[in-house]
DNA sequence: TGTTCGATCCCAAGTACGCG
DNA sequence: CGCGTACTTGGGATCGAACA
């Protein structure tokens, strides 16, 4: 089982964190990309020679490229793009091109596009916002307190967002402040956050931040799938699953646990919510 | 040992629609 | 109108090969 932990899968997605990462090490726990990736995966940073390099590279490009990513970020693929770019390219034609681009209202894929030069798919551009719920809440509620809107309808308009997401952001947004606590950055997603609310209907907002609150202390250590295993109630040995082969080719799934303990009601109400979420793959 | 990039898989956002 | 859900698809992560 691979075990990333929340911060550390945030550090490992942003280039230019592992560039800081790397450069604090070099000459002291590692001498080249190899060796830092190997001794950073046992600190459970998986990141390969590769990434590592790339992010060194794209963290020394000018501010003047940075600045307009400071609001979308940089993942990988950005990285790699602009990286490309400047070696076909040059960095100095990138330079020129940034300080032509507004960077408001434009995502992260956009700015990248245009920085590179690359034609932007106009109205059949997509927009793949990775805008997380707490995020795009806030902007709903500053604009509702600034009279730019007064309903998720309008807001859903001027934001070009869907309505239902607004909703949905706004409810994460509800969760106890202990629960989103155990969520930084950029970790809170709408698929983790609405799972919470499920969760927080079965089990109720008190038991949810209480979990939050013991949980506070081990977060450190915990992957995202042990945090929200926890938040079902599977910490222990609450259950024991058997997978059986039944008649007419059917596989079945068995749940062993104590009928006498209440919250396994629960915890299986919460087991099958998730199955059901659970699509077999295309590919 | 460093660097680049194609191929592939997976996740999550967007869309449409149904229900109460 | 608010909410839930099934399905589609774009974007990101990762692996591994090739080459300098």
């Amino acid at each position: 089982m691979i075990r990333t932990t929340i911060a550390a899968k945030a550090a490992v997605d942003d280039p230019l964190r592992l560039a800081v990462i790397y450069r604090a090490g070099l000459g002291r726990h590692w001498n080249s990309l190899r060796e830092g990736s190997i001794e950073l995966a046992a600190l459970n940073l998986k990141a390969s020679a590769a990434r590592l390099q790339q992010a060194v590279k794209i963290s020394a490009f000018p501010s003047e490229i940075l600045d307009l990513f400071k609001h979308t970020g940089i993942v990988n693929r950005t990285a790699r793009e602009l990286i490309r770019a400047s070696n076909e390219q040059g960095l100095e034609q990138l330079k020129i091109r940034a300080a032509t681009i507004d960077p408001a209202g434009k995502s992260r894929t956009q700015l990248c596009a245009l920085l590179c030069g690359d034609e932007v798919a106009g109205s059949s551009y997509r927009a793949h916002s990775k805008e997380r719920p707490l995020a795009l809440d806030q902007r709903y509620r500053d604009g509702l307190r600034s009279g730019l809107w007064s309903s998720t309808r309008e807001a859903a308009q001027v934001l070009g967002v869907d309505q239902a997401r607004l909703v949905k952001a706004s409810k994460i947004a509800g969760l106890p402040e202990e629960v989103k606590l155990l969520f930084p950055g950029q970790a809170l997603t709408f698929a983790v956050g609405w799972q919470l609310i499920q969760l927080t209907k079965l089990r109720g907002s008190e038991a949810i931040r209480q979990v939050a609150i013991a949980s506070r202390s081990t977060i450190q250590t915990m992957s995202q799938q042990e945090l929200m295993n926890r938040f079902v109630g599977l910490e222990g040995n609450a259950v024991d699953v058997k997978v059986k082969r039944g008649t007419g080719g059917k596989l079945l799934l068995e749940f062993h646990c104590d009928a006498d303990d209440p919250a396994n009601e629960t915890r299986l109400s919460m087991m099958a919510m998730w199955l059901r979420d659970v699509k077999p793959s295309a590919r």
